[in-house]
DNA sequence: GAGTGGTCTAGACCACGGG
DNA sequence: CCGTGGTCTAGACCACTCG
């Protein structure tokens, strides 16, 4: 009947009430543990969580306190676009528009850590919902990093799929920002209008894989719980 | 030498080199702890780290696959602005502009699921970094919710963090967007640019507490890792 | 029905870091 | 130094769910 779960709602509930005040610290693993009536491991497990979640502070030797800022980290799943359309309820379709072997411009080789000019494959594509356009994508992918790619046939799996299912990244960063239209290589939008844009860089290790911009249709948001 | 930790390594190692495919079944706990020499709870660790970072699928009896469709999150952390601009190296400061008892707009009721026209708190701030805006608050709060709201002292510390500090929330979503500079209720940008919205509700078990629109100046950008 | 992951235990040793 | 959290073990029972 006492699992993790209840204990870590126990407590989350004395954070709640005030019963353990921002800042203070609360008993040890093991008075906890004996209070409970569990093992030690069972209340480490259940503060960890918390911990996790940014409610505890925790340090050996320091013990265990209640964070001052408890820091809500909300997660964002980076879904394949065809993923997102449908789970809206959409049709989804996507138009390679061109695929050039093209000299990197300078901030593309600078985000991707690659010498000046250097030949990366130039992808724009558009993302289509129920036949509105939903993003447009403009990509440039490395191919010393994924030889594969020059052979993909990109007009039924999109970039974005192939490369998710061709090539995993070990780590990388993404940046969210709004623009105005008219600015990038594909109008999606009355001149004008603000747009919320997602830019992502993915490396492999150390060889940097690719760096995409999607520019998604007015109105697109971005939803997240904390 | 063998820390769960070496274990998720090595897991993630082989899932990167294809060893496993994705959609492909992976060895039960019992025979990778035999392999590894461990006890069966050090493989649990280590895989279950690895499902929750999105590398694997567990289920009881189906046992462990590949994650087709490696789903990235990422973690955006939701600090209070006066952390975000000094860690961007500027000086912080912020202006209450108005703080007002009046009924809450539909939109507003609607997004807490409170009865139209239900009287809250209607805060309008500036946050300032090195003295130029940063972004514009605009915040509606409930005052059944934090009954010592109405004594809080605005102009020392921030609604933001006030709140943070004083009024407790187990759950809440936001949502990012774009908008046109000239709608909200503070100027922050030139007519016509586009700036990023990030719209914020939160609650305490069922009460909702406040609601919540910052608009971040011109150039503003969320980052995170993946 | 039976195999698999989910969890708990009691005990142990270790690493970190505050005093 | 030495208390605290971090981790590992060997074994056990349970819950879920696939076949």
């Amino acid at each position: 009947m006492t699992g993790w779960q209840d204990i870590k709602a126990e407590v989350l509930a004395r954070i709640h009430a005030r019963a353990w005040p921002p800042g203070s610290a609360i008993p040890h693993e093991a008075a906890l543990a004996q209070e409970f009536g569990v093992a030690r491991a069972t209340v480490n497990r259940a503060l960890r969580s918390l911990a996790q979640a940014g409610w505890l502070d925790r340090r050996r030797k320091a013990g265990t306190r209640v964070a001052l800022h408890p820091v809500r980290k909300a997660t964002l799943s980076i879904p394949i676009l065809r993923a997102e359309v449908t789970a809206l309820g959409h049709a989804y379709a996507h138009r390679l528009l061109s695929r050039d072997l093209a000299p990197a411009p300078d901030a593309i080789a600078a985000a991707l850590a690659l010498p000046t000019a250097t030949m990366l494959w130039h992808i724009v594509a558009l993302h289509l919902a129920d036949d509105a356009p939903f993003a447009a994508e403009d990509r440039w992918v490395n191919p010393a990093a994924i030889p594969g790619f020059a052979d993909a046939d990109l007009t039924r799996t999109s970039a974005n799929e192939w490369l998710v299912q061709h090539a995993p990244f070990t780590h990388g960063d993404f940046t969210i920002a709004a623009a105005r239209a008219g600015a990038g290589p594909v109008p999606i939008a009355p001149c004008g209008a603000a747009l919320l844009t997602v830019t992502r860089t993915t490396w492999d290790g150390f060889r940097p894989i690719t760096w995409v911009r999607l520019t998604f249709a007015q109105g697109h948001q971005i939803r997240a719980a904390l």
